[in-house]
DNA sequence: ACGATTGATTTTGTACACAATATGCGTCAA
DNA sequence: TTGACGCATATTGTGTACAAAATCAATCGT
């Protein structure tokens, strides 16, 4: 099995670091970028487990650049580290979620309130120019960059508020979310991420008014919560829940796809 | 200088991890405990450089377990790292304190809004219990107890609360507070962290007024505040300002108390 | 035939060695 | 005396080897 690894123990690291041309940045970094778009994106489902060997083989680097990134990720709760047993991606409980959308509403709300008090004409333009490209990619069906746009909208504006605290938190909770919907996803319902309800947040921002802005921003969050389907009443789970045992380890086959 | 580390290099496990009965937390959780404690505790000062080797041998651990432990302290953003330079306890900037606060605000409001509306008989109890304490504390002259009790009182409030997204945001947020008085204290004002304030919030919240609840919490936070100092007006600090350099770094000895 | 047990294999945890980088000091020239 | 340069030392970064633990499979006993 380990064919492809034998070379002398010295010189071991990559020419790569040395010339600075090539690659300065530290190779966990990229490790970290790469998992984190995939859980964003729903290419990596809940559950799924994470084998550092496998990991590090795939993206061509040491196991302790997959354990860095493993540390990051985990701080920022999108993979849960189990002592002894590895690293699977973060499956937020039902009730982690509610609290989830809850916290969104009360920070989301405040970031666009002060926001829409000291908002400049450059930055709605900047907005503005979101909100299009946003339309721009679910008008062709692009739904993959359509979600990236659509969450970092949400991200712009947090930055915009200049609040760099709540930035920072809030850059947590809307990495978080898109795992809230990939457990949760009601398949019967179409999870369109309205996108009529930026623009009009965005006008409310424009005109400065606070109020409206928090209004449908919490609006806006809410009925993106109300997408989501919290019953959960196949008979797996209500076994679970009767005998008070974690829900989703018991599920169908999770999609325990291995990598 | 290595005189005391010559063994054989096999049998590197420490014989106390073979054993369930001595120790079966990994060595890198106390090294996070201790150095989190005494950030809290204003024992160790911002931009007081923290050295791998000198961590590792004063905790009896391995430079690996203080990695570990840094990390984790970094991600609750209570130390900086900076590559290859290491790691140094953070200094948080004016602009990122005033934000901290403000944050604070928004969310501790919210959290003592809910708690108002769901707390039980018994909470209300164990709350009236935990301001005895700090009161007692306090009026024992045994200040840093009363610091971390003053501290305790706010996480607990917030995992009364309910909400986990909550109560782990604000607990980064808590955390890194200490750090924040520690860089901007008034030397000239008393800190006592106005006990009787924690004394009115509990009784608001016990008789279910959240309004005067959430005015109060946010009343106590500005008032923390403002005894902050944060106009900064020594000349070392004036010329950092006029050329748009950091402040604290060419303070006069600012204290690099090497550990 | 079913469940428990043991051994082989896989997978994670951690210490350590060495490389890369930064820091401090002494020297030298202007 | 001051500033720049270069060497010696100190400190951090990372790959790797080995140990501990968990997982899986086959066997055995009931």
């Amino acid at each position: 099995m380990p064919a492809l690894k034998a070379k002398a123990p010295k010189v071991p690291q990559a020419v790569s670091r040395t010339d600075p041309t090539i690659a300065p940045v530290p190779s966990s970094e990229s490790v970290y970028e790469r998992i984190h778009e995939a859980i964003l994106d729903h290419r990596l489902s809940p559950r799924t487990k994470l084998k550092e060997v496998a990991l590090a083989e795939l993206f061509g680097v040491t196991r302790s650049a997959v354990r860095h990134a493993f540390a990051r990720l985990h701080a920022m709760k999108l993979i849960e580290l189990r002592p002894n047993r590895g690293a699977i991606v973060a499956s937020p409980s039902i009730a982690e979620s509610r609290d989830l959308f809850a916290a969104r509403r009360t920070i989301e709300g405040a970031i666009v309130d002060k926001l829409a008090r000291e908002v400049s004409t450059q930055q709605v333009k900047e907005l503005r120019k979101m909100v299009q490209r946003e339309d721009h990619a679910y008008r062709h069906g692009e739904m993959r960059e359509g979600l990236k746009l659509s969450v970092d909208f949400h991200r712009v504006i947090a930055t915009m508020a200049g609040n760099t605290v709540f930035a920072e938190v809030l850059d947590q909770m809307v990495s978080r979310t898109p795992l809230v919907v990939a457990a949760y996803r009601d398949a019967t319902r179409t999870n369109a991420c309205a996108n009529r309800e930026h623009a009009d947040l965005v006008d409310a921002i424009a005109a400065h008014d606070a109020d409206a802005a928090v209004r449908i921003m919490k609006c806006h969050l809410c009925s993106l919560e109300s997408q989501l389907n919290f019953a959960d009443d196949t008979p797996a789970n209500e076994l679970a829940n009767i005998f008070g045992l974690d829900a989703r380890s018991s599920k169908m086959p999770p999609r325990r796809s291995q990598v």
